[in-house]
DNA sequence: CTGAAAGCGCTTACAG
DNA sequence: CTGAAAGCGCTTACAG
């Protein structure tokens, strides 16, 4: 059923059903009632496309899973993209996702000439993300999940990463560590370079060095944190702490502990980031995981919703946050040699 | 730049210039050499919404997230869907994912309505999942990734899961083991009762009981891993194998073991069904996890193959596909009683 | 408050 | 081998 059929159903004209349909205000009462209930008994649904079409938005936004950018791969990311989709669904948004393998520009521009989507979202940004000036090039909305530096202003949701990893850095001296190793991401990415200047500003806070010896940095899986972990635990002067920027990078360094012949918590301290992945969550763990917390389900909904506002024309430096960030202490530390108390 | 636009800078109709770009046979040679030239010099690409209006296609293939499904935002499905994208992105197809919070039926409808896309995958189907009936009554093709039945005969990929399982239960009772337990996820769903069924065979093709004690489903997380391997493990008759469906049921898993003072494979052998994720690999944890593997990624390329297939008219009964599944043995299963001979 | 008509940017019979 | 024209199904000035 088209818009032609239904109005010549009601013996009305196209224009007048479809302004009922999407709610425009010079509708008679009586006639737009007339118009609901016709809609809703034969399924009338304007077909997407050619509303698209008529409109000139794509009513769409995108992103693209690049399969080099490992990280976006990560199974965290799923929860980001349920957010992301989530927020969308409620203003008839769809959410399109591409791969690429390799070339990651030229997919960016298919998506801008095929006007394919209204705006796009990107993640985990290194410092000077190359891309978003390419996106500007090719006129297409950006909103950053994370924090670049480029020369055009763009929107942005972040967490705070810095400050998470201070405070959890300051947390661990308070319980009387001094040497405290960091199990991070890439420094390349943002995200990674945040906590790492979060850690490293904690501990010259207090007047302690931050160790070259102590910052590791790679890849984010299960094994990069056993072998970060074991290569930290093994040294003349271990750390008595670890601090994981991902859950799996702490599942790994557990596992080092463990096998070491170490306590998690007695005897190495350790808190991670979580994201609050459902699949893995840091309180049942043995013993449950003290994390710095934030909800990437809830950071993809609210970038949903900055990317429809950048494809309607909001202003893009309007569209800046930084979320705080949550510490939440459980058993996984404990004060420097050992017992509770 | 439009298509009207370039036709007029070449001096030729629409007409020719659409079919040049769309590699009709009839255009001149010399004509199709130009046209495709000035359309890269000027970077021309035809607007997707534009051709998918007058084509009829919506040019993409759909994937709803439903979050009680949770299964479906297993960390596992990004890897499925990076799978997918990768494929369509091959043949100019666009992948929408939605979300749904409770009214998957609404969302499925309004996918068909509006016409937004050509097929839709379904995943992680129940044993008789409502949702083929309801797509095959709003006319959207459908392809299953998993298998389900239905009165309408439907595409399908799935992997062996019940020979797998049954390999898997074969090869520890090899070893020597009598008691195996099944850490299995919730069997309303088709690989769940597939994996339960390929269990109880090869126990009862060795005149072996699959006592009910020894089967657990439910959620797939780790917690519930550790928390099914922890009841298995304190019965009056523990197991002395464990077979888990998951690779963050088989973590949990490793840690109730642990957790109980026993030694992975020596005391407790372990198996589990590895998806081929990134972030955790079997073969690096300590032990190495003997695994039944298939790669979820590969499924999710094929899939979408399917799903364009299908969306093109071709006969669903055609495409049914059962890949094997192979079985990896590593340091994680051991002979009953301990050494590894 | 309602309608006739143009337009969004393509594809594709149909005619030559 | 090429082109004029209709059509896909909407939205939206413009006129009344």
């Amino acid at each position: 059923l088209n818009l032609k059929e239904l109005s010549q159903h009601l013996g009305l004209s196209q224009t007048t059903v479809s302004r009922a349909l999407n709610g425009f205000p010079e509708v008679g009462e009586r006639t737009r009632r007339r118009v609901l209930a016709a809609a809703e008994q034969f399924h009338y649904r304007p077909k997407s496309v050619a509303r698209k079409l008529a409109t000139g938005r794509a009513g769409a936004i995108g992103i693209v899973l690049s399969s080099n950018r490992n990280l976006l791969l990560d199974p965290i990311f799923m929860d980001f993209l349920a957010g992301l989709a989530a927020a969308s669904a409620q203003t008839d948004t769809d959410v399109l996702v591409s791969a690429t393998h390799g070339d990651e520009a030229g997919t960016y521009q298919r998506l801008a000439r095929a006007r394919s989507v209204d705006a796009v979202v990107l993640s985990t940004p290194s410092i000077e993300d190359p891309r978003v000036g390419l996106l500007h090039r090719l006129g297409l909305p950006v909103v950053v999940h994370g924090r670049t530096t480029s020369a055009e202003p763009c929107a942005f949701l972040d967490i705070d990463n810095e400050g998470a990893f201070h405070r959890a850095t300051e947390m661990l001296i308070e319980l009387g560590h001094r040497r405290i190793g960091l199990v991070n991401g890439d420094t390349a990415y943002t995200f990674a370079l945040h906590r790492q200047r979060g850690w490293r500003a904690a501990l010259a806070g207090r007047g302690l060095p931050a160790a070259d010896e102590l910052d590791c940095r790679g890849p984010m899986t299960e094994e990069d944190g056993h072998r970060f972990a074991r290569r930290l635990l093994t040294l003349p002067q271990p750390p008595t702490a670890l601090l994981c920027s991902s859950i799996f990078l702490a599942l790994g360094a557990m596992r080092a502990i463990r096998d070491l012949g170490l306590a998690i918590g007695r005897d190495v301290s350790i808190v991670a980031h979580d994201d609050g992945l459902s699949a893995i969550r840091p309180e049942t763990l043995t013993p449950p995981l003290t994390t710095t917390f934030s909800s990437i389900r809830a950071a993809g909904g609210r970038i949903a919703e900055i990317a429809m506002a950048i494809a309607d024309g909001a202003d893009p430096a309007s569209l800046r946050e930084v979320w705080a960030v949550d510490i939440v202490a459980r058993g996984s530390t404990m004060p420097v040699g050992g017992s509770r108390q």
